[in-house]
DNA sequence: CGAGACGATGGT
DNA sequence: CCATCGTCTCGA
């Protein structure tokens, strides 16, 4: 009898073996379809000795109904999938799942029909009909996908599918995508470029595993310069993943890639349509696909044939994943070339400590591209003491950046200010009683939103209208904002610049590539004079007449237990720097810190990257942090207080002792309560050498909790939070 | 995970 | 007496 063991997509279910039906062909990495009691579940063979087997006898087995007409996941995906459950402790399930992530983009006929208006009018108008109608303009997707967007019920659109108002549209999944080319428009790389770019080809010809730091500093044309190992995978006719951390912002790079080679990438991201998104997954599967873009969720893909991974900005937070599982995209990719054994490429201008340290270590090649791109120098830096210079009562910016500010509108050049804090003030509290307004979700303060009138929790998402009148003592116009975020500094410029155009960048304001592309426009079209904005305007912008970067508060990273800040604080700083000055005129960078002392700002306000990384690693050595030591943290949580106490208690009565690792805790997390669970956490800090994941399974593995409590185990984490 | 079974609660 | 809801169990 020929058994399958099926590994499935659901975290809590168990290996299932089922049988092979007669006649049916299947290899480990066939994605099948199986019964399961009254219902269908969707499943992975797997090699029978690689899951625990279940000894259930063969006369229980049930057959399989189905091998799905998809390329079986080749072995070099399967053992990234493995790898990752293990160090992650992961269910191996949920990280399948990531593959599969589109539904059921294996699954049924090639063709799908999406809906789209058609310009009439319907016989009777309904309140419902015209938001809907307002709402759809332009767009076109399957029903459900267009009742989303639209805010209505499927039940609406139907009626207006059936006077003609919409009309369907016959969306073939399997079309083609525009094809790339290689040699579509030749390079001009620099004398700095060359020898880089050439070395990066040569790693792509070699088919090899070869994990390499690209070191660039900002400006320096590190996108151009891996544009040419992505041409020679074209040439070779094998696939590439290019990951970016905020595929929101992708304006830009997808420009200079239809550039390049004359049709733009495979976009892949979260939000993509249905019908989008079982395009891309199959043309991926088959190897159809060239070039895919996307976010972290890329990397999980099945790709027929991958020959180059490129992480840009390797160093962003952002490729940290935080719930579900916690993986790092930056480290699975190098393990994704490992066994696909290609070349992967960590590009960034600010790399990760632990990057740098591999590289040191020769376990990374690195390569250099120390100058900027046609001559532009890199800006000078000077640092305002808030201490000694103080902004009037009331507001943000010191008088010395106002003056810059205002010399550069005279001029007719841009500025950039940077406050890593959305809304207009990150607390609200009542003048007559001192309520603070907290959400009721989340030990977090609602964040004052002026443009968009609310009282926002950027935890949760929960948002309430401004109350009147103060909850607690009833006091009408009585609440007052605390602290800057980037719409109150916005209206400052507005007040000491009276005419200047100011924009506000942020993830509120830009939450779509249009927004984002029409931003762009603007700022090249010299439309806006001051930008306001968050991390997200340190994200690869280019304006050739932006000369001043106000950094409103430097000493923002540093607060908090977070045991990267300085890192953080250093990337962060240094990225929104680097968008000074990159064209023919020379840039500024003003930095108001009430700590000039510290060693991050001094770093930065010398120049001295080398200084900071040396003093850093120092720091990290003795901390026995990454990249010398290691972290985790058990984040137990539950919707019950005393259950989630509970549970974490019983976890710290029955800790290992084990010299090679010390645990702290459990201590309520920093975030006691996050979207209306109660957390407790467990830190870890082990030796490098440690087996800190067997560790944690033994340790927890024999333990139950009750079923309101969840346990999330956090390996290398980013957010302590 | 999710369907179905079972048992407790509560309103008429 | 039945409807509704929450909790538990099972699946190969």
């Amino acid at each position: 009898m020929n058994r399958a063991r099926i590994l499935t997509f659901n975290a809590a279910l168990p290996v299932l073996d089922y049988r092979v039906p007669e006649g049916t062909n299947v290899v480990p990495g066939s994605v099948v379809v199986a019964p399961l009691g009254p219902r269908e579940i969707l499943g992975i063979v797997w090699e029978e000795d690689r899951l625990p087997a279940q000894s259930v006898p063969d006369a229980k087995l049930r057959p399989f109904r189905e091998v799905l007409p998809v390329p079986p996941l080749r072995p070099e995906l399967r053992r990234l999938i493995e790898w990752t459950a293990d160090y992650y402790c992961a269910p191996m399930n949920s990280v399948a799942r990531m593959v599969l992530s589109s539904g059921g983009a294996m699954r049924g006929p090639s063709t799908t029909t999406e809906y789209r208006l058609s310009g009439g009018m319907p016989e009777r108008m309904t309140p419902k009909r015209e938001a809907a109608i307002a709402a759809l303009e332009g767009e076109q997707a399957t029903i459900r996908e267009l009742a989303e967007l639209a805010g209505v019920s499927d039940g609406v659109l139907r009626g207006l599918v059936n006077q003609g108002v919409l009309e369907p549209v016959v969306v073939d999944i399997d079309r083609p995508y525009p094809r790339a080319h290689a040699d579509h428009a030749e390079p001009i790389l620099s004398a700095g470029q060359k020898p880089v770019a050439d070395e990066l080809v040569t790693a792509v010809e070699a088919e090899e595993f070869a994990p390499i730091l690209l070191d660039g500093v900002t400006g320096s044309g590190k996108t151009e310069t891996y544009f040419e190992p992505v041409a020679a995978a074209l040439r070779k006719d094998r696939q590439v993943l290019v990951l970016l951390p905020e595929i929101a912002l992708t304006e830009n790079f997808l420009r200079r890639f239809e550039d390049r080679f004359g049709a733009a990438p495979i976009v892949w991201h979260s939000s993509l349509k249905s019908t989008e998104r079982r395009r891309a997954w199959r043309a991926i599967s088959t190897g159809e696909a060239q070039v895919v873009v996307g976010a972290r969720s890329a990397l999980f893909l099945p790709y027929a044939n991958l020959g180059l991974i490129v992480v840009d900005e390797a160093h962003e937070v952002s490729f940290k994943q935080d719930d579900g599982v916690r993986y790092n995209a930056r480290d699975v990719a190098v393990m994704r070339g490992r066994f696909e054994k290609i070349p992967v490429v960590l590009a960034s201008a600010t790399p990760a400590l632990e990057s740098l340290q591999m590289a040191e270590s020769g376990i990374y090649r690195k390569l250099d591209l120390p100058s900027r791109y046609g001559g532009a120098e890199l800006p000078t830096i000077k640092l305002i003491n808030l201490t000694e210079e103080k902004p009037d009562r009331g507001r943000w910016l010191a008088p010395s950046l106002a003056r810059e500010l205002f010399v550069r509108l005279e001029k007719g050049e841009q500025s950039l200010l940077f406050l890593n804090r959305r809304g207009y003030a990150p607390l609200t509290l009542c003048r007559n009683c001192g309520h603070r307004f907290q959400c009721a979700n989340c030990s977090a303060w609602l964040v004052e939103h002026r443009f968009s009138r609310k009282l926002a929790c950027h935890h949760c998402g929960h948002e309430e209208p401004p109350p009147p009148a103060c909850p607690e003592c009833g006091e009408v116009d009585c609440l007052v904002p605390c602290g800057p975020g980037v719409e109150r500094i916005a209206d400052e410029v507005a007040e000491i610049l009276p005419g200047a155009r100011v924009a506000v960048v942020t993830s509120d304001t830009l939450n779509s590539p249009e927004k984002a592309a029409e931003f762009v426009a603007q700022a090249e079209a010299k439309a806006i004079d001051v930008i306001v904005g968050t991390q997200l305007v340190t994200k690869g912008f280019h304006f050739p007449e932006l000369t001043l970067v106000g950094v409103v508060d430097a000493d923002l990273g540093l607060e908090g237990g977070d045991l990267r800040a300085a890192e953080r604080t250093y990337q962060q700083v240094a990225q929104v720097a680097g968008r000074a000055g990159r064209g023919a005129k020379p840039g500024e960078v003003h930095i108001q810190t009430r700590h000039p002392d510290a060693p991050v700002i001094e770093a930065l306000a010398a120049g001295d990257r080398d200084a900071f990384y040396e003093a850093e690693t120092e720091a990290r050595r003795h901390a026995g942090a990454p990249p010398f030591g290691r972290w985790a943290a058990i984040i137990v949580s539950s919707e019950d207080e005393a259950e989630a106490r509970d549970a974490a208690r019983v976890i710290g009565g029955t800790q290992p002792r084990l010299d090679d690792i010390m645990i702290l805790g459990p201590a309520p997390a920093p975030m006691a309560l996050l979207r209306g669970r109660f957390r407790y956490r467990l830190l870890i800090n082990a030796r490098r050498s440690a087996r800190v994941q067997d560790a944690i399974r033994q340790w927890l593995d024999p333990l139950d909790f009750p079923r309101g409590v969840r346990i999330a185990i956090d390996i290398d984490p980013y957010s302590f939070v």
